[in-house]
DNA sequence: ACCTGAACACCGTTCAAGT
DNA sequence: ACCTGAACACCGTTCAAGT
């Protein structure tokens, strides 16, 4: 209120405390509250200053995604085991999804093109090589990994932001079945249908993924 | 220019005549060209005319996800072949993503709790059943399955979308390990990562659920 | 009951002017 | 070189007024 605005310094405004606040405006207010003002007001700068670090918005969300990325792989190391370590890498893409859902429904999944991102890419593809997949079977088995993973923790990351900033539930499905006979299977399983446990499914996914990767290795069919 | 525009008769616009309008902007003009303003030029009526039809832009892209789910289903028969099914179900949706990527792009995965979103519930629920999977396993795996082919065909749309819209190539990733050394895999797999074939991604991605499903049904650890 | 047109409260982005 | 403030060309949505 009374607070006049003092001039930034120039050279003050960083690309890491854009991010850091861009994060942090995601984080508490949720995707749509991520805007040029929003932004100014909390960099204590004019809402164009940061066009002077990122030519535009999608910019800023790409710079975004390689923060989640960056999140996803710290104090990550290897192990000998690639079952365990592809287990391991996509519950940190979940686990970072679900603690920046806002962050994760607008930017996983974007390709950056970024060091965090081939870091990943690097730790996913040490471990197929391992698992015993060499060449172009490898890449395609790390582009059907990486699909699964970023595809879920995104998904995640957007039910989260809408039941935490709408009030609306996403985790209880409803189907009304006017005419059961039409749908035999559905009306079933109506039950199990209504509450969806998201984390497990996820697990699911990942041990097929896994068992599945096995199993072409020992097939020769990948 | 010189024609006026003659008053739409009250009742003469339809939620199917506007769908329908939204889908033909999409699929001409991409995903930022649906507004409410570019939806009256088309329907010959006031941009608002549409709120009397849909409450938000949202609602209506949810109609555009049932539509989408429609043409997913169209003239779809299962056999008694549930790998069969399962991967024609999944192609079904891709090849949607493919004709409509745009629309794919903003609405496919969401849910519509809509009756085409029923009925693809339901054919996906009867392979898996006819699989050997039961109550709870079965609406996992289920889920799993959607989750796979719905995050891999809005990703299809949302790249196709990418390249006719702007001018793109999202098809080429692009690495320049400054540091080769750091990333051992990336740097011997780099030919294999710069271009990327989606659809053979696909396949394998149908191909390994396939698999681990069956295999879960004959451990019986499903 | 449904469609129109004006108005409201925003957006992202550009750019000349400041320091 | 970087930050500011005004301006531009939009948005989605609301609502009183038409027919």
């Amino acid at each position: 209120m009374g607070d006049t605005q003092p001039r930034r310094k120039r050279g003050s405004l960083s690309t890491s405390e854009i991010v850091g606040a861009a994060m942090s405006i995601l984080d508490t207010e949720g995707p749509s509250a991520l805007t040029f003002t929003r932004l100014g007001r909390e960099l204590r700068s004019s809402p164009t200053a940061v066009y002077r670090h990122y030519a535009s918005r999608q910019d800023l969300i790409v710079a975004v995604a390689e923060h989640l990325d960056f999140l996803s792989l710290e104090n990550y190391s290897a192990t000998d085991d690639w079952r365990h370590d592809l287990t391991q890498l996509a519950w940190r893409a979940w686990d970072v999804a679900s603690e920046h859902p806002a962050a994760a429904s607008i930017a996983m999944g974007l390709i950056t093109n970024g060091v965090h991102e081939l870091s990943a890419v690097e730790a996913v593809l040490r471990a197929i090589t391992q698992a015993g997949l060499r060449g172009r079977q490898a890449v395609i088995h790390y582009q059907a990994y990486a699909n699964l993973v970023l595809g879920a923790a995104m998904a995640q990351g957007a039910r989260l932001a809408e039941g935490l900033y709408t009030s609306k539930d996403v985790f209880t499905q409803v189907y009304t079945l006017s005419n059961p006979t039409q749908w035999p299977n559905a009306e079933a399983l109506k039950e199990d249908l209504r509450v969806v446990d998201y984390s497990e499914v996820f697990r699911r996914q990942i041990k097929m993924f896994v068992d599945a990767l096995e199993l072409a290795v020992a097939r020769q069919d990948a």
